[in-house]
DNA sequence: CAAGTTTGGGAGAAAGGAACACAAACCTTG
DNA sequence: CAAGGTTTGTGTTCCTTTCTCCCAAACTTG
């Protein structure tokens, strides 16, 4: 009924950005008096404003631009990453008010510091209100195994958590009673790439962020899936390589270690330990035409291809994104992973699936999280505004 | 609005059988008025009626059982086998009215000669009155690669058919102006097996088909996935074993080179193309206690929990449901793969998944076949009473 | 400047579900 | 067996929400 219409509004000028009345009643096919009455619930709540800024040039009376006011709601998005911890304060509709990014060892770190060291950096952006009414969610972006509906990361071996139950603990460094979610960094990457970057109006889309693992995130049907735990996507354990190295959840021959960045860096004759500056390295030399590193890039590639091949047939996507390291190297192994779908995935769905790098970078999972903590007030808005209900949430968090 | 409460209502019906009111009040949240006034519509239409058959021994007014009239509203569903050709007219809320299954020599058929089969099974059929008001839909289930929304089968290697427009065609053969579906055999045998089978009320579920391809079906969050183009879920063809052999596919080490029929025909010492026949022979000499046979088993078990593992860690699913010729073996190969789960899969995922044999056996695909068929009218049955509509969807067609 | 086109504004109508009161049918208890 | 309790069907009324219709406003085009 009318919560649903109004969520399907809100949700478009979130997705879309601004649009007409005439935009939203052919979008959400009703009528201009229907469109009038919920606007206006909008505007009164101060949640949306309308511009008399029009684009002319068409005959007709022009109709103002709604558009969402960012400051109205805000959500705090974190992510903790291998190399980085960043914050960032969201405005609704997607604009960026403030955000950070701070370098952080490799290496293992405690919850506790981590949620410190995040609750730290909220603290430093202007805008972020952490205690006041505008901040109506927040989220964080986790390198890990994720069970979505309590934020516990079940297994994140690049921190060196076991079952840490960031949510609960984010939410106490916080002090803030708005719920705190918590997502798989490739999960909440593809959902900004759908949002915001490469993936934009495609409905079923697989992502594939290489970092130190290999994670990945599905948008089937034009809606994130998570899997039956929110445990999906684990795309770095598929066995492709019976005769293979060990990996570190124990098993054998997965993907992550023949295409992850060790693998790289071990193939260019480098420690695997190397980091992000050795890969710096691989690709200037590659750049400079080194065969050595052509070579460790290709075999990437290769291996690569032998994944997604099976993955492209099992999941038949429309698009598939790499993210993370994959990005960069994305110029050096676009052939060759061509080349390996052609050889190994089915015809049908290898005509249909196209690979392109991702275009958020490093910030993806952070505005995924961003997203993510907006999911209520697009589902429901009438939620926020008129009996004020900041309380209820206290209560039932 | 309307419509849609009117779907959940026929829905609930058809997948959960008869209810009564009362029942439907709490399954969909709307009030005893409402209810009444829907379910009126319906026994008013024909397509339901009021038992007075009532389950006691509970205090307050018994509510009578609203159930569907079968012969209401029917469905016509066909399977394109390897071994065999069915047809089947089912009535709505699932009930089969009438049904053959055909022998069928293995090989390649032209798609006009099945379609001639298939439309002369339909006719021996009692009740099933192809041309009568009552057939609202009609479907096929086939052993291939198809494009759902025009019922083309890109690919099926058995049959040897290459975009073969079966739908287009059957229709002919049919001589009938209800609209022809298509589906893979997986693809509809998981959809039977979540409605009518052994994942009734899971919503994360993976079916695994072994015929003399390996097929999969998906259920994601309690609907049916078939990917962007409907190609998803062709899980035969996923890499597991770069050293195996070459498929027919053309690509090298597919899951269902090592784990098909042929290739458990093989490791028992028999040729490829023994058939179900040969399938029984090993599983009577497993039972007697032949190595050959045992190990041969063991073999295949071991692949499958190898491919098994990665597509759960991919998926999540709460149920993988193993159907086809896997549903024979499963008490051979459960132990394998059970172990080879819990070497190579990830614990979170592991943790949560069931590995069970298909409950509907063989006619899994057919059965799923008449649901697809189901599909429109549960999902809007205002359409199919009042104004008689017939006509407007042969003018669409 | 006039005609045409598209959109906003407002009143009234229609549709559909919610709320409520009451009656009916069953169980339990004495 | 009678009375009270419980649950559900029935019917009426009310309310919410959208749709319809007409007019005014604002822009383009000729």
């Amino acid at each position: 009924m009318r919560r649903a219409n109004l969520g399907a509004i809100v949700r478009g000028l979130h997705e879309h950005g601004p649009l007409s009345r005439s935009d939203l009643v052919v979008q959400t096919g009703l009528t201009r008096s229907a469109i009038r009455g919920l606007v206006g619930q909008l505007t009164d709540n101060g949640l949306a404003s309308e511009d008399r800024e029009v684009r002319l040039g068409t005959p007709g009376r022009p109709s103002p631009l709604v558009r969402l006011n960012p400051e109205a709601a805000t959500v705090l998005a974190f992510d903790v990453s291998v190399d980085s911890l960043a914050a960032a304060v969201v405005g609704i509709g997607g604009e960026v008010l403030d955000g950070r990014r701070i370098d952080r060892p490799r290496g293992h770190s405690s919850v506790d510091d981590i949620a410190a060291d995040l609750a730290g950096l909220a603290a430093s952006l202007r805008d972020h209100g952490a205690h006041g009414p505008a901040v109506i969610g927040i989220a964080a972006a986790v390198a890990g195994v994720v069970r979505r509906h309590d934020g516990l990361v079940a297994m994140a071996p690049n921190l060196g958590w076991t079952d840490a139950p960031l949510g609960m603990i984010l939410s106490r460094a916080l002090g803030s009673a708005v719920p705190v979610s918590v997502g798989n960094e490739a999960d909440l990457g593809v959902l900004a790439e759908h949002r915001r970057g490469a993936a934009v109006g495609v409905d079923d889309v697989l992502y594939v962020s290489g970092e130190v693992g290999v994670g990945g995130g599905l948008i089937v049907g034009g809606i994130p899936w998570n899997g039956a735990a929110g445990y999906a996507g684990e795309i770095g354990h598929i066995p492709v390589n019976p005769a293979g190295s060990p990996c570190r959840g124990g098993s054998t021959g997965c993907w992550e270690t023949e295409v992850g960045e060790g693998a790289l860096l071990a193939r260019s004759g480098r420690p695997r330990d190397a980091g992000r500056a050795g890969v710096d390295e691989i690709l200037r030399d590659a750049g400079a035409g080194s065969r050595t590193a052509l070579g460790a890039l290709d075999d990437v590639g290769r291996w690569l291809g032998v994944g997604l091949a099976g993955l492209v047939n099992v999941l038949n996507p429309q698009l598939v994104v790499l993210g993370g390291q994959f990005s960069r190297i994305f110029p050096f192994v676009n052939d060759t992973i061509e080349a390996e779908l052609d050889r190994l995935a089915l015809p049908a769905p290898r005509a249909l699936v196209r690979i392109v790098p991702a275009l958020l970078g490093v910030d993806a999972p952070l505005l995924g999280a961003a997203e993510l903590a907006f999911e209520p007030i697009l589902s429901d808005p009438a939620g926020w505004f008129g009996p004020r209900l900041g309380s209820m949430h206290l209560a039932s968090a």
